[in-house]
Formats: structure tokens, C-alpha cells, sequence
DNA sequence: CAAAATTTTGACCGTGCGGTCAAGGTTACA
DNA sequence: TGTAACCTTGACCGCACGGTCAAAATTTTG
């Protein structure tokens, strides 16, 4: 999951050292465990401190508050989040396209389960640090459900709600991330095995594409 | 939503009298408000005293701990969220029985919204508190997911992991409670309008009945 | 190597946390 | 109405929280 190099230090600097680098990255990755087990209100500056083998004024030292760890974790993410739906192609096969979206907001869930559950768990409080994050979100989202609403109009899917089908397929995915603690336990898996997976994907295949997406028969080219 | 009238007070007296009644209904309506928006760690004794109009002390008297609020919580909803599941009639039409259960999980996802947030939190932060429901649910759903693959091998419903096919239907249901805040931004939606629930049923009902579920022809009867 | 810049830390501050306790107020009931 | 059971509360405890600060240790750079 590459992203941006950027950090808003103690001081305003903008070239990076060689330390400030690594101490930030350990942070960051010690608030995203963190984060995405307790959520924003749960989480201690302590327990990131403890995490990423640093003392408590030094994780202050290189960001100036829990908000400004959190914040900056999020600016991270997002992007990368959003970037399969931003790659859906109007001009492209349509059943490919979506299958290509679910397969990819799956392999997220599967490769980034604390990413996604920072996000359910902003979500869950009622999003108070995201909201003009989600305005964005809304913006794309209105774009890409007027190239479905289209291919619909043209016979190559069946007739959705474009935003329905898009928290269909959010929901589903992410859930193998978010829920994971309930997954493993109803599919009687240890705490390392990863590989309902593949069933799932399988799954989500057959949901999405044979059943609703294409019509009877398979009409679209390009 | 109903549920059995059991509470573990300061003392172990079974008889409990009217102010209990009502001070103890408060407390756990104000704790769901709190939990389901913090979580466990994020939630605070004072919040709830405040919001159920009572001191802190007072709360303590008629719960002993946070914990004892929580798991006394957590009692309570479980037998009614999982309901709907051990509804699922063998014998019963099984286009009916899933349309059926999907549109009952939507409907507590719309009327008991506090409730899915709570466990979502819950599974979220990895189940600390729920170990031994899980594994009731686990017993739960394999016993359910007999019936669903004696289906599919009748010829009924579509070949589908039946495991998979339950995580499908409660991330699509849930999703609407749990992600409330994200579903109204990107729906453009006020915050006290409801009526997408509406949309949700007609969207969930296409992508698992008539997508999913039934073969090309229906051939059940019964 | 030495000065300058950066990094690290122990001690500390005010507040909020879960929880206790004894004393006073209220209610139910004979 | 008396009294026993029940309810409520202010004050308090010890600890954890987010955050500060000055001083010390370290690294970078001329």
C-alpha cells in the first residue's frame, strides 16, 4: 500500500531526517494497531508509546497530539482506499469492471484488515474526524453510480441502485476484515489460517456476477 | 424487542422492586447509547450517569462495574439478534425462508440500530467479551447451514457456501445500522430521514432472491 | 573535533477514570 | 406513624490519561 511521505513534525521542517522517518513510521504503525482495536476514544498515547518502543513525550515529540496521529493515519489510508473505485472504466466490460472492483476491495480487506477496521471504527462513532472525507467520497461515488446507472440503461447490467450496490459490495468485503474475530471463529479457523479467502471470493464472484449483475445473457463487448 | 427481565444487583435479591426496575432500564439504555458509540475501553461510567440522569455512585449501586453493564447488555440483546436465524424452517419454502430472514435482519438493522453497533464494536475490538456466544453462534449456523446445502443438493437454491452465504446477508443488513453515518452522507440524506430502508429491502431482495438464490426456473413448492 | 541541531527522557501537571464508603434521605409496609 | 429496608450522594482513593518542560544524550555538520 504505497502513500505520500509526509508528516507534520513538532516544527513546520520539511526535509525529513533519517530518524524522524523511522520513529514516525514505527508510530504510525503502532497507532494504526492501536486505532483499529480500540478505536479513536479507547486508544492511549501510551499504548502506541509502548508499541512502537518509545517513550510517551518522545511519540509527542514527533506528532503533537493523538488527533495528529490519528489525522495523519487517515490522510494515509485514504487515498489507497478509494482507489479501486476511482479505476472503475465507463468504457470498459461492465462485468468485468465490477468484478475487478469487488476482487480488489477484497484483496484490501485480506492484505489491510487494520486499515479497514480504523475505518469501521470512525465509522461506527458517527465519523467525527472524516467528515469532509466522506463529502469526497459522496462526490465520487455520485460519478462512478451515474457510469452504472448507464450500463444499466444500456441492457449490459440488470437495472440497480447504483449506491445500494455499492454498500453491498463495501459491506461484504470489508466485512472479512472488520468481523474477522467472528469469522474465524464460525468457520472454526485458528488464529493464523487465512484461506476462506479464496471461498470468499468465489462467493462474492457468484453473488455479484452471475447472479445480479449480468442479465441472462452475456451481451457486453469492448 | 423483548427480552427476558433478569438483572444482577448490588445484592443477590431476586425480587426487584419498582425504582429498580426503572433505574436499571435507564442505566442500560444510556450504556447502550455509550457502548455502541465507544465501545468498551472508549465508554465511560460518567457518561452513562449523566445520560441516565443518575450520579455516578448511583449507577455503581445497581450495577458493580462497567463490565456488569456491558455483559448484562450483551445478554440481553443476543437471544433477540440471533432469533431471526434460528427461525430458518427446513420444512418452509427456502426462497421464502432466506427472503424472510434477510428482511428480518434489515429490520433490526433499522429499528435496533444501537444493538448492531454494539456488537460490531464488540467483534471489532476482537470479542473480548463475547467468547462463549460465538461459539453458540458457531453451533448455530452450522446446524443452519445443514439445511441450506440439503437445499442446494435438492435442486432448489443455487450450489453456494452456505457459511459465506450468512456473512454475505449480515454485513449487506448490518451494514445499514453499522455504517449509518457514511450511507446518509453519501446519500445526501438529513439525519433524521429514514426512508432508504425502503431501497435497501428492494436492492437486497433482487441481489440474493432473484439473483442468488433461485435457479433459472422455481421449482420449489411445499 | 567542536559547535549546532536534533532526539530522548524523567519528572511533573491537571484532569478524568473506575470504584469505594459512610452518612443522610426516601420508600414500603406493619 | 414508626422503623427497617432501600436508595442517593459528596467526598474521596489510587491510578491512568493527554500533554508539557527543561535538561541531558545523541547525531549531524562545518
Amino acid at each position: 500500500m504505497p502513500h505520500a511521505e509526509n508528516a507534520s513534525r513538532a516544527s513546520t521542517t520539511q526535509k525529513r531526517t533519517r530518524i524522524q522517518k523511522e520513529k514516525e513510521e514505527a508510530i504510525l504503525d503502532a497507532a494504526l494497531n492501536v486505532f483499529s482495536t480500540y478505536g479513536f476514544r479507547g486508544a492511549t498515547i501510551d499504548q502506541i508509546a509502548s508499541l512502537s518502543n518509545l517513550s510517551k513525550p518522545n511519540v509527542l515529540y514527533y506528532f503533537n497530539s493523538k488527533e495528529a496521529i490519528h489525522r495523519q493515519l487517515i490522510d494515509r489510508i485514504l487515498e489507497d482506499w478509494l482507489e479501486p473505485l476511482l479505476a472503475i472504466d465507463p468504457n470498459g466490460n461492465p462485468v468485468w469492471e465490477l468484478r475487478a472492483y469487488i476482487r480488489q476491495k477484497l484483496e484490501l480487506a485480506r492484505d489491510y484488515p487494520r486499515e479497514s477496521r480504523l475505518f469501521a471504527n470512525e465509522i461506527l462513532q458517527g465519523a467525527p474526524h472524516i467528515a469532509e472525507e466522506l463529502q469526497d467520497l459522496k462526490t465520487l461515488v455520485d460519478e462512478k453510480s451515474v457510469i452504472i446507472r448507464d450500463w444499466a440503461e444500456a441492457g449490459k447490467i440488470k437495472a440497480v441502485d447504483p449506491r445500494h450496490l455499492f454498500f453491498a459490495i463495501w459491506s461484504t468485503t470489508q466485512h472479512y476484515a472488520d468481523f474477522d474475530a467472528q469469522i474465524r471463529v464460525v468457520l472454526g479457523l485458528p488464529e493464523d489460517g487465512e484461506d476462506h479467502f479464496e471461498e470468499a471470493a468465489r462467493f462474492l464472484d457468484m453473488l455479484f456476477v452471475d447472479g445480479l449483475v449480468v442479465a441472462q445473457t452475456e451481451t457486453a463487448a469492448s
